[in-house]
DNA sequence: ATGCTATATTGACAGTGTCAATATAAAGAA
DNA sequence: TTCTTTATATTGACACTGTCAATATAGCAT
């Protein structure tokens, strides 16, 4: 209540006790660990010894492994977030925004695999935290915006067209990530798959 | 206490030490594990106390819990087919053809969910297992098939077609699963989303 | 019967997440 | 300053887990 600076951290300080900011390098390490060995090289006690402090230190920040996930795929989303602001330029036409903004979200996923695949396990993390519900919305609302911008109306509504698109693009990355497509899909005639897959949605099967 | 003779196992149907179908029974003692508790609730022990045998008993048949998992999705996979091939007959019009299609495997996915999910975790599972991938891919030719049969030629090639088909209809599932879509987001004017999205696949986003 | 092989049990080991008790460092109040 | 309180870190324990090695048992072929 001293009221005199109020411009820094007046929400989410991680403050400079013992460690330094352990939270922030708890993440970070995690970060580095799920990169390296997967989902399944992401525990507690793992992440505490690459930082370097004690087995039980993570649970002054995270309340368990759940919260940990929790804030993880958080920092992931808002990295996609990002990545996909920087990478989809508005563009005149909305196939071409469409394919951008699909593009960037695959990229995202090859790139970095295990932080996509993290990123839908609500199985690891709290479904219903507000901030990581926050952080998935926004990604998806950056999708509705560039529909809404420019859709024509047709017979069915936007909402249903966003989803569609969604579920596509998500559906293909998870396809291809998880090894689920034969190899050798990966393109035809010259172009990417997801290219073509893109123009189908965008033209119709039939 | 001693001298009392507990050899006698009083418990359960074949008593005998060795228990003829163990292989069998560990399978359906992890689906209903699976179901009961999701993937977190299935481990080696865990279905060994449940089958009623030593912890180490499915040493014997599974080489360790990955290739249980491995035998576990091959069997979900193939408890798909059969559902689809039932529930899909088939129809006059290709329209009609690929609701159903769709529709049946979200069904099942929203039947099983936990299942579902097992199916595409290849982290869980040997993703080279020849018999996986085959009942796998079984399912995929299932709409492939619907597919050559009645599709029209455009200047986007089946395979094509038939991938972005099966992208959305697992990422639509994997989302409603993951509860990563909003509720109330599950129909829209009084028809089902599901049934909306196949609309937009199939007339085309523009 | 005697082996042989498949299968089941037991016990151990290293690893995990989580909790309780304790220690220490920093911040605030006297 | 000194004292107190609070936030953070350590230690040790507990009940788990998957996997391995050694042992026991059953069933089958010879």
């Amino acid at each position: 209540m001293d009221g005199v600076n109020m411009s820094s951290n007046s929400t989410s300080n991680t403050s400079t006790y013992h460690h330094g900011n352990l939270r922030q390098e708890l993440i970070a390490a995690a970060l580095l660990l799920l990169d390296d060995e997967g989902i399944e090289g992401v525990g507690v006690r793992q992440i505490a010894r690459k930082v370097g402090v004690a087995h039980s230190a993570p649970a002054n920040h995270f309340k368990n492994k759940r919260a940990l996930f929790t804030a993880l795929a958080t920092e992931i989303f808002r990295d996609l977030l990002k990545s996909l602001k920087t990478r989809c330029q508005r563009r005149p036409t909305l196939r071409e925004s469409i394919h951008d903004f699909c593009e960037a979200m695959l990229a995202f996923g090859l790139q970095y695999p295990n932080r996509y695949m993290v990123m839908w396990r609500r199985d690891c993390s709290d479904s219903n935290d507000p901030e990581l519900n926050a952080a998935m919305e926004a990604v998806y609302q950056e999708l509705l915006a560039i529909l809404s911008a420019q859709v024509k109306q047709k017979e069915v509504d936007l909402e249903s067209q966003a989803i569609a698109l969604w579920s596509l693009i998500h559906g293909y990355t998870s396809l291809r990530l998880d090894g689920n497509l034969s190899s050798g899909q990966d393109s035809v005639a010259g172009i990417s798959r997801s290219s073509a897959i893109i123009e189908v949605m965008l033209d119709g099967l039939i």
